[in-house]
DNA sequence: GCCGTTCGTCGAAGCGCTTCGAAGGGATTC
DNA sequence: GAATCCCTTCGAAGCGCTTCGACGAACGGC
C-alpha cells in the first residue's frame, strides 16, 4: 500500500501533474470539469499532500510554533484554553501548531526558524526581559507575543489590557459606594519575575481608586489556604472599614472567600469581592463572583490572526490590547 | 541573506554534498579531519537543514503528534506535566512535537499521519470506546496511547497503574488499622464516559478492601465546594464508624478538607485521608495528605520511549502498567 | 479571414536533502 | 608486480510538490 501521489492524481483523472496542483490550490483557472474530476480522483484516491514536498516546493510549511512556558505556577485553566483557540485558529488557517517549551530558549526558537519547521512564533508569558526577544526581532519568521517585553518596538504583541481591568475594578467598586478597598494580588514572586501583567493591574487599580478619591491597598499573596487567610487578615485589620476587595489570584479565590467566613465577614454583605480570573472559576464559587475575566480564547485567536496576517505580508499593529468585560454576579454589593 | 543549504556548506569545505550529509548523519564513514572540516563550515556558516527537504528525502519527519484532550474538565496541572515531559523527551531523541486537540478526531490523525506530517502519534485520554482506535490500527504510523480502550489488542498503551493505586490507598488504610473506609471518586460524568481509570481505581480499592476483610463504600462527587461537603456528610451520616477516606478527585481535595473541618471531624485524629494526586496538590493541602501521586512526567516519558522504540521497528508490549507510588504525609494515622 | 487575446492545460525545472552505486587510492597479499 | 581489498569520497538519481513559461484552442474585433 504505497502512499498515494500528486501523480497518481493526475494519471488517474487524466490530466497533468501541474493541473491537480492548480486544482487544489485555486491559484489558477481551471475549467469546472476538469476541476471536478480531479476532485473525484482525490477522493478516490484517498489522496493526501505530501508535507515536506509541499513544504519544500513552496516555502511554507504550514506550521506555527507555539511556545508554551511549560513550568509550574502558571494559571493552568487559561493557558489550556489559549492553547486550544490557538490550535483550533491555526486549523481554520490550514496550519498546524508545533508545542514547544520555553525552556528551549532562544536556541531552540532560531533552531525551528532557520530549519523551515515552521512559518511562524507564537511566544506566550514573554517576561519584560526576555531573551528571546532580541532573537525575533532578527528573525525573517514573523512571531507575536503574548504578553508585553519592556520594549516592544518591532514587535507584534497581544494581552489583555489589564491596566483597564484593574481600573474596571476600582470602577465597579467605586460606584457602588465602597470608600475603602484593597486588592489582593499574585504571589510576590510574580511581581518579581517581571511578567508585567500584575504590575499593570494594580496600576490601573490604583489609579482609579485615585480618581475615584478611593482609598486603596494592595498585597500580593501566596496560593495556599493559610497564606491567603492570613493576608485577608492582615487587610482586615489594618484598614478597618474596608469593604471593597479586588483578587487578582486565581488560584486563591476559593481560599479568599473561605478565610472571609471564617473571618465572619459575609460577601458581599460585609465585604464586596471582584475577581480577576476566568469566567468558569468565578461561576463555580459561592457565592457566584463578580469578575473580569481573562479571555484567554479571544487572546489566542486574535494572535494567530495577526501572526497569519503576518505570514499574508500585511501590516499589523504593534500593540493589540483586548478589552476586559465586568460580569457582575453575587458578590458585589 | 538567503538561507544556508547543504550545498554552501559542502562548497565551503570543499567536499561533496554528500559527504556533508553524512557527516551530519553519521550513517558512513568519514575520516576525523573532513568531518572536522565540515563541522566547521557547518558552524561558520550557521548551517540548519531544512526540515522538509529532509522529510521529503528521508521519509521521517522528525515529529510527533501530542493529541491532548484540550476540553475543560481534565486534570490540567497532571496534563501540563504530562506534556511538558513529552515535548522534553522528544527532542531528546530528536524529534519535535505537533500539539493536537482530541476534538480534530479521527480524520485529524488520518491527515497528520496521510501527509507524513508525523511519524508517530501519542493520544492521551483515550476512552474505552474511542472512535480513533479502529484508525489506529490501520495506520502504517506506529502510536501510544495513554490509557487504555476496552480492547487493547494489538495497540501499545501506558498508564498509572490505577487498580494497583486504588488498592495501596486500600492497604494502607487497613494496614493502620481503619475496618471502614470509602473511596470519594470523580465527577459521576468520568465514570460514565468510561474512562476507564476511575472504574480501575475503584475496582483495585474494592478488591483490597475485601481482602483485608474491611468494609468498603464508594461515591463519585462533583467538583464544587456544596457537592463535595454534601457527599461527605452522606458518607459520615450512612456510615458511623468510617474513618479513612480516599479522595480520588484532585480538584475536590481541598474542599474535602475543608468540609471535614466544618463537619467537626479532625483530620488524621477523627479521619484518614488518603489521595490519590500529584505531590504538589497533597503537600499544598494542610494537614499535607498522604497521597498516591499520579506519576505524569513517568508516563509522558515513558509514552515517548516506546513510541520512538516503535518508529525504529523494535517489538514493544501492548501494555505498560506504571507503578503508583505511595507517599505518606500527615493526613494518616 | 487574419491577428491579438484570453482561457485552460501541459511540461519541465527546481526546492534541499538522502542514499545508492561506484570510483580513486593506498595498503595488503601471493 | 599484478590482483585484491578496504577506506573515503563523489556524483547522480530521486523524494513529491509548486510554479513558470509556453502552447493550442476558442474568441472577438476590424
Amino acid at each position: 500500500m504505497r502512499t498515494v501521489t500528486i501523480a497518481d492524481v493526475a494519471k488517474h483523472a487524466g490530466v497533468a501533474v501541474s493541473t491537480v496542483s492548480y486544482v487544489l490550490s485555486g491559484k489558477r483557472a481551471i475549467s469546472a470539469t476538469t476541476r471536478q474530476r480531479v476532485l473525484d480522483s482525490v477522493r478516490a484516491l484517498g489522496y493526501h499532500p505530501n508535507a515536506g514536498a509541499r513544504a519544500l516546493a513552496s516555502k511554507r510549511a504550514n506550521v506555527i510554533a507555539l511556545v508554551l512556558p511549560l513550568r509550574a505556577g502558571m494559571n493552568l485553566p487559561v493557558l489550556m484554553q489559549f492553547a486550544t483557540s490557538v490550535v483550533t485558529t491555526a486549523r481554520q488557517y490550514d496550519h498546524d501548531v508545533l508545542l514547544m517549551t520555553a525552556d528551549e530558549g532562544p536556541d531552540g526558537l532560531h533552531r525551528v526558524a532557520a530549519s523551515a519547521l515552521v512559518d511562524g512564533l507564537l511566544l506566550m508569558d514573554v517576561e519584560i526581559h526576555d531573551a528571546r526577544v532580541p532573537l525575533l526581532r532578527e528573525l525573517v519568521e514573523p512571531s507575536v507575543l503574548i504578553g508585553f517585553p519592556a520594549d516592544p518596538a518591532g514587535l507584534t504583541c497581544v494581552d489583555l489590557d489589564f491596566a483597564r481591568a484593574g481600573a474596571l475594578c476600582a470602577d465597579h467598586l467605586a460606584d457602588l459606594g465602597h470608600r475603602r478597598i484593597a486588592l489582593l494580588g499574585a504571589p510576590s514572586v510574580v511581581y518579581e519575575r517581571g511578567t508585567g501583567f500584575a504590575e499593570r493591574t494594580l496600576a490601573g487599580f490604583t489609579e482609579a481608586a485615585r480618581r475615584h478619591g478611593v482609598e486603596a491597598w494592595a498585597r500580593p499573596c501566596e496560593e495556599s489556604f493559610d497564606e491567603v487567610h492570613a493576608t485577608v487578615k492582615v487587610l482586615l485589620d489594618e484598614h478597618p472599614g474596608l469593604s471593597g476587595l479586588v483578587v487578582h489570584n486565581e488560584a486563591a479565590v476559593g481560599h479568599v472567600l473561605a478565610a472571609l467566613r471564617m473571618l465572619g465577614r459575609r460577601v458581599p454583605g460585609d465585604m464586596s469581592v471582584v475577581a480577576i480570573c476566568p469566567d468558569d472559576v468565578a461561576e463555580r464559587a459561592s457565592p457566584a463572583l463578580t469578575s473580569v475575566l481573562i479571555p484567554a480564547e479571544d487572546v489566542g485567536r486574535q494572535a494567530v490572526r495577526l501572526l497569519m496576517a503576518k505570514l499574508d505580508g500585511q501590516a499589523v499593529p504593534e500593540s493589540t490590547l483586548l478589552e476586559p468585560r465586568l460580569t457582575v454576579r453575587d458578590s458585589t454589593a
